[in-house]
Parts: structure tokens; sequence; C-alpha cells
DNA sequence: GAACGTTTGTGCACGTTTTCACAAGACGTC
DNA sequence: GACGTCTTGTGAAAACGTGCACAAACGTTC
């Protein structure tokens, strides 16, 4: 039991949004739900939404559907998301700052546990209702409330320096937002996420976009299709 | 020429990850990298890199490696990154002004081109230099700096009508920041960042590892793999 | 209780991404 | 200018992810 099937990592993507249009669902009374519904909501295809589900097991039912509720608990299981994980935020900057008061944390399984930074000017503010505390005291905060995930909030310069302080803290698993990649031990996971690359992306569609017209005053509006996202 | 080599999507969301290295190694003098430097400073395996750099043409030097300045300026032109790109934020609560506030913003190719926000009592203020400017005048900030990427930083809620409004405001990129599946029409790409999913993904590797360590008091270590990040 | 429409679960083929492995090219040395 | 060392560039294999298509299962209706 404990042996339980791996799932790949690119279902593991999909599922916290699975969980969240569920939950909306939920929340207006849905109390069923296709896959083909789904697929809809979450911008994916049908076969996807069922392949995908079909890794926590046989939870649908045939001819009828998925049970919204049902569904929603199986996920938040599967995702480790029956209890609230406090997490603690290093850097209180702006954008630490916003993400310790950033709604629909705690909503999600998640509550800010602590707010560290180095400049003594910050400690002592509170932020998102938390007092901030000087980085020394990291590990402190990590062991009073048996912390285990950080969120880098700092400048790319600092973010070694605050990963390293996590993982000698104690945490085991990193959510990056610096704009730099850190190293950490095997055993702990790390998650990025860098604005400027985002955006970089986008150039790039943009560019070749451009690039495109640009080469083919021929080529036109490439027709009517029902939305979806990416292109 | 306009029909370039189409670049595969995993190795455009890496090459902006090498630029910065790229850059930052220029800026401390380095004049050349190989493949195996870049690939340990980028966290990922070096015949990855080459593949990812072989797309952009033949730029390195066998028995040397690639030019550092010669790189940077190949990586930016393929990005599009040659001009600096304006965006528009939608929305100036805390992650809209977090946004706006973001440091290594302008470094990157991009500039804050204009925030926008239907709360009246946040128009007029400014954030990170900007002065915030009500949504009904979007399309005039769009238009005046001819502007083609968005910046969704709106509650859920509010993000399918930011998007709209950015689409029929003329913007063809959007980056989403709300945790929400928007629509948008075909030609339109759409980034996606949520920070709810992201920690959910590690939530679930989390519970994985706790799980792990419970369920087998003999199943042993999984013994080596000397991995890098995620685990 | 059989026939029918619906929707799941999944085998299979296909496309994409990663990794390996090595020939080809560049440089330095004698 | 031949040799050895280094590092790129790239075929080919392996791994991974996606989407189709359809049998199996369910509920409903007559």
């Amino acid at each position: 039991m404990q042996t339980r099937r791996r799932i790949p990592e690119a279902t593991v993507a999909r599922l916290p949004v699975y969980l969240r249009i569920l939950s909306e669902q939920f929340d207006i009374d849905v109390t069923k739900i296709s896959s083909e519904e789904l697929a809809e909501l979450a911008g994916v295809n049908a076969a996807k939404v069922r392949k995908d589900l079909s890794y926590l097991g046989s939870y649908g039912t045939r001819g009828v559907g998925y049970e919204v509720e049902f569904l929603v608990y199986q996920i938040r299981r599967e995702l480790g998301l029956t209890h609230n994980w406090p997490v603690v935020i290093v850097g209180a900057g702006n954008m630490g700052q916003a993400l310790a008061g950033y709604n629909g944390f705690g909503d999600r399984g998640f509550t800010v546990g602590g707010i560290v930074d180095i400049d003594d000017a910050k400690v002592g503010s509170v932020v998102g209702g938390v007092r901030v505390r000087h980085l020394s005291e990291l590990t402190q905060v990590v062991e009073a409330r048996n912390i285990s995930i950080g969120v880098i909030a700092t400048p790319g310069l600092a973010a070694q320096g605050a990963a390293d302080a996590l993982v000698a803290a104690g945490v085991t698993s990193i959510l990056n937002f610096a704009p730099t990649v850190i190293n950490v031990p095997p055993g702990v996971s790390v998650g990025k996420v860098d604005l400027a690359v985002e955006l970089q992306i986008l150039a790039y569609h943009e560019q070749r976009r451009i690039n495109a017209a640009k080469g083919s005053s021929l080529v036109s509006v490439p027709g009517e299709s029902r939305r979806r996202a990416s292109a």
C-alpha cells in the first residue's frame, strides 16, 4: 500500500488544477462531472483527464462520470493535502509580502507559518498577519511549527544562501522565486518560478508571430476555432 | 529565413536560464564556457545544453567551448530580446505591485508599460514608478505604447475578464498569475504561474517522502541516484 | 430483461524529449 | 605536420507524454 503506483510528473502537475476546478464545482453544488466537462474547464483533452484520474484508482462510474466530492477527497489525499502545510517565507521584500498576503493560500492547504528576512529594518513588521523575524531565527521558526516547505523570495544573489539556510533548518521542499538556479542536497525537492523566464518564453512566441507575419503577406489569419490557450 | 527551424518548446523554456547564466558570467569577465560548465551552472546535463544550443546554429568551437558574449547575443536574438518589450499589468493589488516593483525586470528585456486596475481607490497611485490607470483605459495604454504582452495579477474571479479585456485591447501574449484557467482566442499565447499549484506539487513529493519513510522500515533506502533537484 | 445511449478505463501508436555515444574538428606541443 | 587532448555537434536509442479508439460497464427505458 505504501508502494503506491508512481504518478507521472506531468499528471502531478495537473492534479492541482483539477482539484481547484472540482472544489469550485462542489461549492456551486455540482455533484457529478464527466471527464469531458472537467477537461473543458481545465483546458485539456478528455482522454488526458481520464488517464490522469486513473492513476488515482478507478473512481469513476461508466456512463455517469465522477462524483465531485469523492474526487476532491481522493486528489487531496494523493497530493498530501489532507492536512494543512505551514510554509516559511524567506525574504520580506515586495515579493515576500505579496506571497504572505496572497489569499487562497489558506484555501489550498497552506498557511504562512513564518517569514524571515536578513534586514533588521524589516524584522518586527507584520505582513499577512505574521510578524517578520530575523533570518538567524529560521531554524527556530521551522522547528517550532515543524515546517517542511520553504519559499525563497529574496533577490537572486541571496537565493543560494537562503536555500542553504532552509536546508540547514530542516526544510525538505523549496519553492524558489528568485531568478537563480539553486543547488540543494539530494532528497530535497525544488520548485522554481521565474517571472522573467516566463516572459521571455512569451517574447519568443510573440517574436515568431511577428516574423511569420513579416515573412508571408499571404498567410492570413488562422481562421476560427473555439478557444484553448497557447499557440 | 523567416522559416527558421522550429525550436522545441522544452528548449525554449531553458534558453532564458542559459541566457541569465551567460550574462552573469560575462559580467564577471568570463569569455568562454564549455557545455559542461554551463550545464553545471544551469543544473542540467551537458548533452542537453549542447543539443539546445545546436538549435541556434553551430556557434561553439570544438575543443574550446562557446564564446560567452556571442552566445548571449544569439540567444537574445532568438528569444526576441534584442529590443525591450513593454508589458501591461492588470491588477494593482499585492501581486501586481510586487510585479511592478520587481527589479531585474528591466534587466531582462521588459519594462512595465502600464498598470491598470478596476478599483478607483487604486487608480492614480504610483507603483514601481508607474501611475495606476483605470481598466477602462486599457486599450489606450496598450495602443499608446504598442504593447503586446499583458500580465494578469487579479483575483481568480476577475482573471477571465482581464484576459478578455487584454485580448480586446490587442494584446497577443498573456502571463496569468491568477489561479484560474483562462480561455483566449487562437493566436494568443498564454503562460501560467500558479503559486498554489507549485506548492501542491511540492506537497505531493513531501508526502511521498513521508509515506516512503513510514511504509518501509525494511524497504531500505532507494540507494544511489545522485540526482540534483527534485526527488 | 433486453436494447440503447453514455462514459469510463486503457491498449496502442505516435510525437516529443532526454540521454548516450562517438566521429569530427580545433588547439597546443614537439 | 603528426600526435594527443579536448569539446562540440548529432545520429540513434530509450524514456516519457499524448491522443485515439474501442471494449467494458453503468443507468434508463420500454
